[in-house]
DNA sequence: GCAATATATCCGGATAGGCGAATATGTCAA
DNA sequence: TTGACATATTCGCCTATCCGGATATATTGC
C-alpha cells in the first residue's frame, strides 16, 4: 500500500506531471532538455526527478556529461497509470506547449 | 491542469484510497459505514470525504440521518483512473481487509 | 591540474496537509 | 422541545513538501 501512495504522491504535482508527459512522449531526455523545455531552474528540475526516481517512476542512465532519466513502468499499475497519463495529459494545455518547445530545439543538440 | 492535479493529490493518501476502494466495490455507502470498516476516528473518514468531494472524486446524497457517498467519474480522466484503481487496489491487503470486513456487517443494518 | 558544462544537494522560509479530541450542526422521533 | 444519533467542522500541533539561489560534485577536453 505504501508503494501506491507513494506513486499518485509522484503524480500530485503539476512539474512532475509534465516532466512525465514529456518522458512518456520522447522516450528518454536528458535534465538539460527538461530545464530548458519547462522553463524552470535547474534545482527544481532536479529536484523532481529526484522525487520520481525515488518514488520508483523513472530511472536514469549517465552517458558522459548527461543523465538521461525515462519513465520506469515496471509494474502493473504503473503501466496502466503511464497509459494512462500518456492519453490524458496530452489534452491539457501546458503539456502541448511543452512537447511543442522540445520539438523546436535541434535533435540531438543538447543543452545551451 | 490544476484540475488534473487535483485529481492526483486525491489519491495521494492511504486513507483516501480505501475509501475509494471500498465506494467503487459498493456503489455507495454512509458515513458510519465507512467508519466502522475503516477503524478510523469519524473526524478522520469525514475530513477524507469532504477532501474528496472537494477534488470531484465523490458526491454525497442525503437520505434521513445517512449521507450516502458515490464516486463521481464525469470525466475521461476520472472514468479511466477508477477503472485502474478499481483493479489494482483489490490486491492490496490493507483492502482486502476492509473489503471482508465490510461484507461481513449485517445488509442495511448502517452504523452502531 | 584547470576550465567548462551538467547535474545534485543544501539552505531558509513559506504553505499544505495530516491527526484526533472536542464541539457544532442537522435530522428524526417521541 | 428534548434526546439520540449521524455527520461536519474547529482546534492546536506536527510533518511533508514546495521554492529557487547558492554551492557542491561529476565528467570531459585541453
Amino acid at each position: 500500500m505504501k508503494n501506491t501512495v507513494q506513486y499518485f504522491r509522484a503524480l500530485a504535482d503539476e512539474t512532475r506531471l509534465r516532466i512525465l508527459a514529456l518522458l512518456l512522449n520522447s522516450g528518454e531526455l536528458c535534465v538539460c532538455d527538461l530545464t530548458a523545455t519547462l522553463q524552470l531552474p535547474q534545482s527544481t528540475v532536479s529536484r523532481h526527478l529526484s522525487y520520481l526516481k525515488n518514488a520508483g517512476w523513472v530511472n536514469d542512465r549517465r552517458e558522459g556529461v548527461w543523465i538521461f532519466y525515462m519513465v520506469s513502468a515496471d509494474n502493473d499499475l504503473k503501466r496502466q497509470l503511464a497509459e494512462v497519463l500518456k492519453e490524458r495529459l496530452a489534452d491539457i494545455a501546458v503539456v502541448e506547449e511543452d512537447i511543442r518547445r522540445l520539438a523546436s530545439f535541434a535533435e540531438g543538440a543538447h543543452c545551451a
